[in-house]
DNA sequence: TTGGATTATTTACATTGTTAATTAAATTTG
DNA sequence: CAAATTTAATTAACAATGTAAATAATCCAA
């Protein structure tokens, strides 16, 4: 049945557009600027149109969410490279530093916003992006523990805790509340970088214990 | 001019009735529950008159932030008696995740909304209250590099890792994206704290350099 | 008590998300 | 190919919201 399956690509063509005006709304302007009525505009459409390939708004957030977890993954592909697991894990750190300064909207979308949250609840479904993402960072750090650049522990105890470092220096940068850390804008990168020297040099394993 | 001060009195005292209010609405429903309208109708006021007390719904945020920190430093009073500077930083450190797991709209408030921090860009002047709730942290911080506890170094970088890795924790936590990592909300807190111990025992100096 | 200042309310408007009714287009069927 | 039906899109409409302007009520000094 040709017709049927050009019908679904008409149908995720349409959805293609209305995603990407919505990320040329809120790249722009931020997400209070992405409206039904602007996307609809955007793609030359009327704005109940959007409701054919959108349940409601929050189901476009969920999508857009989703998106920017493919960006994040390309942003990792440098890691592939780094055979020393702890370099990786520092790597890994600085990519995520410099795509949530570099992506300030998504990020937000991703790991601030709750309204991604709500659909994948409301869905029955579980938050597969991020869960993957974060895979990715276990096993780095339990391979740094096999291989005794890091203190033995629980690896996901450590993981979350390197994510909450790093995901609360992008937050706090992106929300203005490092201010007066950080005087100057040029500096947040840098220092937060630093910090996250700090982090590592601190849980490498000097052999101090055991 | 005691009927000027009279008046004074009333309007701050309307002021307040507003805050409260908006309190009210927010911490059983969040913040989308925060509208004019329903402000005015706990006060029994006619929406507009909301308009001759603060300039607008920013405006009613700033000053919610602001009590956000009153809230805080009260939580913070069992500090006072723990001399050991580097237990006192831990003791701080779970008092600002209590905070915020039990004021999740506070704390959103105070460390998250871009809103507030609008507000005092407009108006010329700082985020005092942060700042000052910061100042405490730094001089722990430094309290702790001078006797030793923590490995000497830049009191303001480590200040802001701390920080950054608390206030990580309670905005995963407090935005749902710590699912994958801790499946019962009980045991959020839990493992919050575990977390917290993991990084103190890390900065604590056991004289592995220098 | 009267007139100006203060405080409050009533109207009003633009923007938003979203639903229902209606029309236009495409597809299937006879 | 024409009629019937399904699908896609639009127009109209609604309720909620933030907020401004016009109007009314209240208060206080002269």
């Amino acid at each position: 049945m040709g017709i049927q399956e050009r019908k679904e690509k008409q149908k995720l063509e349409i959805r293609t557009r209305i995603l990407d005006a919505s990320i040329k709304l809120f790249s722009n302007e931020g997400f209070g600027n992405v409206t039904i009525r602007k996307i609809a505009d955007l793609i030359e459409y009327s704005p109940t149109t959007v409701y054919l390939y959108f349940k409601d708004k929050d189901e476009i957030f969920a999508a857009l969410h989703d998106i920017g977890f493919q960006k994040m993954t390309e942003f990792n592909r440098n890691l592939a490279s780094i055979n020393n697991p702890l370099l990786r894990l520092h790597k890994m750190g600085e990519n995520y530093l410099q795509f949530g300064m570099e992506n300030p909207e998504f990020y937000n979308l991703m790991f601030i916003m709750g309204e991604p949250m709500k659909v994948f609840e409301e869905m029955g479904c579980d938050w597969n992006a991020g869960d993957a993402a974060l895979s990715v960072l276990k096993a780095t750090v339990a391979e740094c523990m096999d291989k005794g650049y890091i203190t033995k522990g629980d690896p996901q105890l450590v993981s979350l805790a390197v994510w909450s470092f790093v995901h609360g220096l992008v937050s706090l940068a992106i929300r203005e509340r490092m201010e007066k850390f950080v005087s100057q804008k040029e500096l947040l990168m840098p220092v937060m970088k630093e910090s996250l020297n700090w982090l590592i040099n601190n849980i490498e394993n000097t052999g101090k214990e055991r």
